[in-house]
DNA sequence: CTGTTAGCGCGTTCAA
DNA sequence: TTGAACGCGCTAACAG
């Protein structure tokens, strides 16, 4: 088995509380017993026991992060760079991360979250993709459990969270594609139930308005984040009768489906037709033709959100509790010459 | 404060004991407390402490699992398969999943798994992306730690794992292109350290051998796994004064790569020269040409590998303890017509 | 400066 | 059928 402070505490002829003190730093032990007890702990190997300490400092040093994995083969590349910025976020400030999976709206999502919040897994959660109406946060501020969210909701609940100004970032990108010349652009927008599907849909709107162009309810239609579903809706947007010149989808994946679905059609992407995405995932600069997106810094993001999490879940009240981004506009290939 | 087994016992009048065994269902308590005692746990809400459990039984029920995430941007979908995959697996024996990240043959990797292992974080650790001289499982087998590796290695160190035959696959491609008529055939191969390197390039040789074609060095180049990595390399064959007519990549993530850099230079993918790839990530069916590829089933990979772990965590004799799975050719328009 | 005592929440003897 | 006592490994309050 592996050596506990005990087994210094013998070896030394100290008590178990005196090695504790000496190896934790404490001021009210002297030098040398200190240097002695720390070097014959290093000689024997020890490490302190995680779990011991979690339960004697009810503070487990752990982050929760549950990935609302939608599909088995069609999850989001996206999730990946979360995932790895929170847990290095999590990791520069001593924390583990806790993850999970589980299908957005499932019923049983809120096991999920009780079973880490109710057996006191981790000190905190992060929770992305946000509901318009998300029961998960709702249940985590009714708690009192540390929470940050990636994104906002619709209610007026007070809790932390840093979002990407999807507004801004879609009202960009048509606007940009209305300099292009393109008259009638169409929105393959994100599932509704999402907060961020709401603000890529007022920027869209937005765009229009301050441009005067009328919006045709035809040209929007609703995807859910695939690239199946964008190649789909894409297929119902070309079917019209008066066809869209430039297409935005609500994220990088539905933008490839749709990119591939106007190909099949012999459309020229960035010449026939235009197309936008919004992730800047990695693979959008690598696509054929180059993805012109939104980007959101999300390696950047995960990272940001579990310092501040880590921050409130240490008391220390963080600078800002409430953060939204900018998006930036990367032009590539697939929104056409300029 | 959330409710413990002694506010139940305070609450029902028994012991701490009585309450304990009543809620794990010991046959040493009478039927009727059983039923009090649960109804009143539920009543109050209460879930016990995982911690404290984990403490007490020596037991974390937490896998863990380093992601080798290779560059901010450029870190492969397949992780993220690989991820959900050994989650799902865990929670379908109520275990946890614990995750970090770590560049693979940084210097701090040792640090990372160390901090899992001596911290007692977790019971067990996947490891993946095995290398031919993998210290990462070196040292847990001299620690008598649980593990289960995604690929083997090169010494004949025992301990269990699963992988997918990479000889196998390469050799069934290349066999495959040589069936459609070429007879230079490149392979851009992943990095030599990694195990499966050896493998593939195994699998490369042997369709060769078996076709009487000699094999020129030129034509086979070292990548690093990634989109950029593959491009690169794909221009330096192409450069050749014999270019290949064919290509297989150690990965899907360099065939996409290999695929643009053809693209830029006028070659028509599946017409003027073919290509194969290596893993059938998701969006390996979406690029444009879609890509022929060896598959592995990555997502059910990583569920029976956490599940392979835990028993083995829980003692119970594993039926199969090293397992290696059989890829399986997918074609797709990357290749060429048939 | 150091040791004793106590307790985090739980499961498991052992004795009643 | 039940409870008291103990310990998992560690830290903290209080003496000395």
């Amino acid at each position: 088995m592996s050596v506990t402070l005990k087994d210094i505490a013998r070896k030394v002829g100290y008590s178990v509380t005196t090695v504790s003190r000496a190896l934790n730093d404490y001021d009210d032990v002297s030098e040398e017993t200190k240097q002695l007890i720390k070097r014959v702990a290093q000689e024997m190997g020890y490490h302190p026991h995680v779990i011991a300490q979690s339960l004697q400092r009810r503070r487990t040093n752990t982050v929760g992060f549950i990935v609302p994995a939608t599909e088995r083969y069609l999850s989001d590349p996206y999730f990946l760079e979360l995932l790895a910025g929170i847990g290095d976020g999590a990791a520069s400030c001593d924390f583990d991360l806790l993850v999970s999976t589980c299908k957005p709206m499932c019923p049983k999502e809120r096991v999920v979250y009780e079973r880490m919040v109710q057996g006191r897994r981790v000190d905190g959660i992060v929770v992305a993709r946000t509901r318009c109406d998300d029961e998960r946060i709702a249940y985590l501020v009714s708690e009192g459990f540390p929470l940050i969210a990636f994104g906002r909701i619709a209610s007026e609940l007070d809790f932390p969270y840093l979002d990407v100004d999807g507004e801004e970032g879609v009202c960009k990108a048509v606007k940009y594609l209305i300099g292009l010349g393109h008259q009638r652009i169409g929105f393959i927008a994100p599932s509704t139930y999402l907060m961020f599907a709401e603000h890529r849909l007022a920027g869209y709107k937005l765009a229009l308005q301050g441009n005067s162009l009328e919006l045709d309810p035809a040209l929007v239609i609703e995807g859910n984040l695939t690239q199946a579903g964008g190649h789909q809706r894409m297929g119902q947007l070309l079917d019209l009768e008066e066809p869209p010149t430039a297409v935005v989808t609500g994220n990088d994946l539905m933008a490839f489906g749709a990119m591939e679905a106007a190909q099949e059609r012999g459309l020229v992407v960035g010449r026939d037709i235009a197309v936008i995405g919004f992730d800047d995932v990695p693979l959008a600069a690598h696509f054929r033709p180059t993805l012109t997106t939104i980007r959101q810094p999300i390696y950047d993001i995960g990272k940001k959100l579990s310092q501040i999490l880590i921050e409130i879940i240490k008391g220390e009240e963080p600078a800002e509790r409430q953060i939204i981004l900018r998006p930036e506009l990367v032009v590539r290939e697939s929104s056409g010459v300029r």
